[in-house]
DNA sequence: CTGTTACTTGACGTTTACGTAAACGTAATA
DNA sequence: TATTACGTTTACGTAAACGTCAAGTAACAG
């Protein structure tokens, strides 16, 4: 339910109290907070549940271009109304390197499930965008009678 | 706990409160659980929260088609990752009746929101098929390589 | 009458996804 | 040095969506 992963960042080399680094961009957890108009709460909440984590500098988290990315799709799962777990479980499909050949297939039968729960919420998207347009042509309708 | 049942709002639509009517299919609550492979914990949980109003034999709930077109709504919507309060609005443009051209207006609004949310979906779900297809591929080829 | 089956209304328990303090650490600034 | 800003952990609170008893009713079989 974690995420092995080694943080290949930053080892602490060498650091001037006045020199941020301005390699690949860094974020505070407030920066992120901001981007992505959630609150810090949450993101450790993330974090705490093995979706993100961050490098350390001292205490503090530290976010890189691999943080927001995963950020990024936990929110579009959860547009799409995935729990964090199930959020979890594609995310691992991602970034798991599949060595053996069960692990293969076992992700193959994955992706297949996983591709047909997207099948069938594009079908009740689509039947439900076609019901809204219905919904409002009839308003349009009364909307014009009315105002004759 | 109680449900205060807001307003059955059948303006105009009538329904006959008590009638043994043969005609149109009914159904028990058990029925209903089957069909939908849901619990009947689940069904009078929905009636509790204004989604469902069947009809009443002595203390038992007898469900008719309209009841069928609803709950199928609600569990679309839950597919979908809609909260149960948030199916209620919808629901209630489903079958709100808009007198006034205020409420027109504003139900038009409420459409078009609706919409914007739904599109956004469509674009998370395009994208995440997308990015599934590519890991697929992926282990695909690894597949391909370890066969070799 | 007794037992079984299906249904009812509480009412408390559980999981998920955070919110909301409380209490403390670190660092720049007035 | 005191304040302010931002960060940390720990922990209790909460709303949603049911699960899970408990206890009672109503109909019917044997």
């Amino acid at each position: 339910m974690n995420t092995p992963i080694p943080a290949p960042q930053d080892s602490g080399a060498d650091r001037q109290p006045e020199a941020p680094e301005p390699d690949s961009q860094t974020f505070g957890i407030s920066d992120l907070a901001r981007q992505f108009q959630v609150t810090t709460r949450t993101i450790r909440f993330y974090e705490d549940k093995g979706l993100l984590n961050p490098a350390r500098q001292g205490m503090k988290r530290i976010y890189g271009q691999r943080d927001l990315v995963r950020l990024r799709l936990v929110l579009r799962g959860k547009r799409l109304g995935f729990s964090l777990d199930e959020i979890a479980g594609i995310m691992d499909m991602y970034d798991t390197d599949p060595g053996e050949i069960g692990q293969l297939r076992y992700m193959l039968n994955r992706l297949a499930e996983q591709r047909r729960t997207l099948l069938q919420q594009r079908r009740d998207l689509e039947q439900t965008l076609t019901e809204l347009d219905q919904i409002e042509a009839q308003c349009r309708r009364q909307l014009g009678e009315i105002r004759e």
